[in-house]
DNA sequence: CAATCAACTGAACAGCGTTCAGAATAATAC
DNA sequence: GTATTATTCTGAACGCTGTTCAGTTGATTG
């Protein structure tokens, strides 16, 4: 039963991407497989190497998705802050909650082509991009001493601090009740760094 | 050809360890399987699940001792240095320069079990334990002010900072020339938190 | 209505983790 | 020295995986 027009190729892969994104919240990205996407929305495997080149390329969909709604979330954070270091904890404070509330599909995003030579597509670049754009925004107005190049090296720095914190934390290699104390943890990286940032160049 | 003691169930053990080590180094922990460990050992499958209980197992065990030789560097690297502040950013390098130079190894640390709620045996944690506890006692010296509370997270802040750092640069995520400009980028995460960490408790 | 074309299926392939009956060998008993 | 027991080890089997592709089916065109 070809049935070639229910779906357009683009509903196909919304639809897929819809379905890999329930499994990975539900089960995690290692019980993701080609053929329970198919399943679920009611094809089956053949019809997904139509849409996706390899199931690699789903699971860089499904996370520059996750990126996406990442950084939507960060930005309603940081929007509703009066001073620049409060905006650097909101949006820490909020990455961090991100982090505990969707913790599969969070690390879906590192768990998954950590040292294959894959080239990220362009949109998740731009979203990464976007993070750090935001993060030297608020850095500059934190220490306008510094030169551009000195917040783009700590917008990164402080980045992937919070991003490592949250790694460690959920795995349970911090050596600490992970949920409870990762806010604090995670305050004495953010408090300390501004701190030594605002201090002469 | 049952060859009953050949080897001593340790000595398969360590064997069997050793040929994962080289399969993980070589070619990454995705290409890790039972079938190449036990092949290149010179056993079939079967005999390795009379050792290790799980695949899992067997790569907990790769990565405790690969643990184990990360901490050994760092001990290393901390030994000659005069002043703490130096302490730490050796210990920083060196943790940089492993994971560059043993990255399939050292992103196993990480990309195993990031959210299966595994129990780390022992030995791991003592490891991650000893790691912190150097840390700390240099963080000490910086900023002998701060309470030991302080001094835990404070600890706990930084080697998480690095470790995503690491982890992003090397999966091109920092947006970045990862190799480069990744010790810039972790001296500007050190030396900000260190002096914030210096600064009025 | 017939021919064409694209969508879709489902079987096939090689490989995976894991299990376990049975073969092979060592250790022990007589 | 042989028989018995205990252990080690094999290799086939199970159900799963990603991926491919010949062949079927339905829609579209002439």
């Amino acid at each position: 039963m070809a049935r070639r027009s229910d779906h357009s190729r683009e509903e196909l892969r919304q639809l897929a991407l819809d379905a890999a994104r329930f499994i990975i919240e539900a089960q995690g990205l290692g019980a993701l497989s080609a053929r329970k996407v198919a399943g679920r929305i009611g094809y089956t495997v053949g019809t997904l190497y139509r849409v996706f080149e390899h199931l690699d390329d789903l699971i860089m969909q499904v996370n520059a998705r996750t990126l996406a709604e990442l950084n939507a979330t960060l930005g309603r954070a940081a929007a509703d802050c009066r001073d620049a270091e409060g905006g650097v904890r909101a949006l820490t404070h909020a990455y961090i909650d991100f982090a505990i509330r969707h913790t599969p599909r969070w690390s879906a995003l590192y768990e998954h082509g950590i040292e294959a030579d894959i080239r990220l597509p362009d949109d998740y670049r731009q979203q990464i991009a976007a993070m750090y754009g935001r993060l030297e925004g608020l850095l500059k107005t934190v220490a306008p001493q510094r030169s551009p190049a000195d917040l783009a090296r700590a917008a990164r720095a402080l980045w992937g601090g919070v991003q490592g914190l949250c790694m460690l934390a959920l795995s349970d290699k911090l050596d600490i009740d992970p949920i409870e104390s990762l806010p604090e943890v995670a305050d004495s990286l953010v408090g300390n760094f501004v701190t030594g940032l605002r201090s002469a160049p």
